[in-house]
DNA sequence: CCTCCATGTGTACAGTTGTTCACTTGATGT
DNA sequence: ACATCAAGTGAACAACTGTACACATGGAGG
């Protein structure tokens, strides 16, 4: 049975975390669904589920995996987009800002996760912030706009800046998708807190 | 019946709060929350629960009231212990641990409501830290050790610290309230966002 | 003393939940 | 062609859910 996995991709297991995801957008906190809520939602009998997950940690768990995704293309988009140095925050977060557009329901059970029912769903989100920070601290390295911090500096300048921008997810989440001036406020105040962070480690002393 | 509410403070009403804050203090969600679950935790028969609130939301909207007299404790303690300006920072985000050790369940209470199923639980945490913004604010601009801000970078300084300093509530959560080690790695990290923010604001120019 | 009414109790009910079991189906490897 | 087995179905279950209603009680106001 060398390959007898991998059915069609639109399978029942996408349907069950794509409705998982529906309702979450929906306003609804992905601790509060219930298996039948689910499968409900996915148009599936109730048995189906347990063909694909043990229970909803479980889903939350491979949710976790497909925003992991998520987060990389749109480090991707950010790598190829982000040109011009002097405006590399504005921009950075503009794609950010477009990206939890696109992608609402997923940066939504990212914020209800932080605090979530599941220390494993807790854990792996927490664990794809901090691989998300490193890498910033490598795209910054290379771009060399930081010579004068060490490693550990730069590691925690860049944590910071992630934990900064996860949280206005919670700002985000508050304001309707198309309140373009809120939308455009928050865009700009995060802006505003990632340049004092950088003016920070421009003016960082190591020791202290 | 000039006064005739207010019966014994140990009432119903704040063991069903108490029992709820007990179950998110367990690892519970509070969006999981039944009303019988809590009238049960709480000792009480299910049918009471309505004597004092309309529902679930309706319950989490008193504990957030409740958690603004827990904040207000907080600084209250911060502004009569913090003494020394050079370790203004350090003080503080020790009070601050040490207050969340002290009352652990409305801190988690207070992270999961901020990406929490009841838009009114959400915007009154929220409030709650934009009052707690604005007040250190205050504080600092009492002390004259930020004076070449004005008012507006002042807010958007304390605003981010504030943040800072709930994000951390993330990273406590998943610490078990014993690991003093980890407790202590947790307080010198926050310690450095902080003093990595006040160092941007000290060379803040506030026309960009 | 009597009355009232906020608070607490017990019973009841219909709807939902998670999970099990036996069954069908259709693609797969041989 | 055939056997196999992951994937999907439907019926069933006991347990639990939110909520309604009628009733008990005891302290406060007159």
């Amino acid at each position: 049975m060398t390959e007898r996995k991998r059915r069609k991709p639109g399978e029942t297991r996408d349907k069950l975390m794509e409705a998982a995801l529906t309702l979450v957008g929906k306003g609804r906190h992905f601790a509060s669904l219930g298996i039948r809520e689910v499968t409900r939602q996915a148009g599936v009998v109730p048995t189906s589920f347990y063909r694909h997950f043990r229970n909803m940690d479980d889903l939350g768990l491979q949710l976790v995996d497909e925003l992991g995704l998520v987060l990389r293309r749109m480090m991707r988009d950010a790598r190829a987009n982000v040109l011009q140095a002097e405006k590399l925050m504005a921009e950075s977060v503009a794609i950010f800002i477009r990206h939890v557009q696109d992608n609402r329901s997923f940066f939504v059970f990212m914020a209800q996760g932080l605090a979530g029912e599941s220390r494993a769903v807790q854990e792996g989100i927490r664990s794809e912030l901090r691989f998300f920070a490193s890498e910033l601290a490598n795209d910054l390295r290379r771009l060399r706009l930081v010579d004068h911090l060490n490693d550990a500096d730069l590691d925690l300048t860049c944590d910071l800046v992630v934990r900064t921008v996860a949280f206005s997810l919670t700002d985000l989440i508050s304001v309707s998708a198309d309140d373009d001036y809120q939308l455009d406020q928050i865009c700009q105040r995060t802006t505003r807190y990632l340049q004092l962070i950088f003016v920070g480690a421009a003016h960082w002393q190591t020791g202290d």
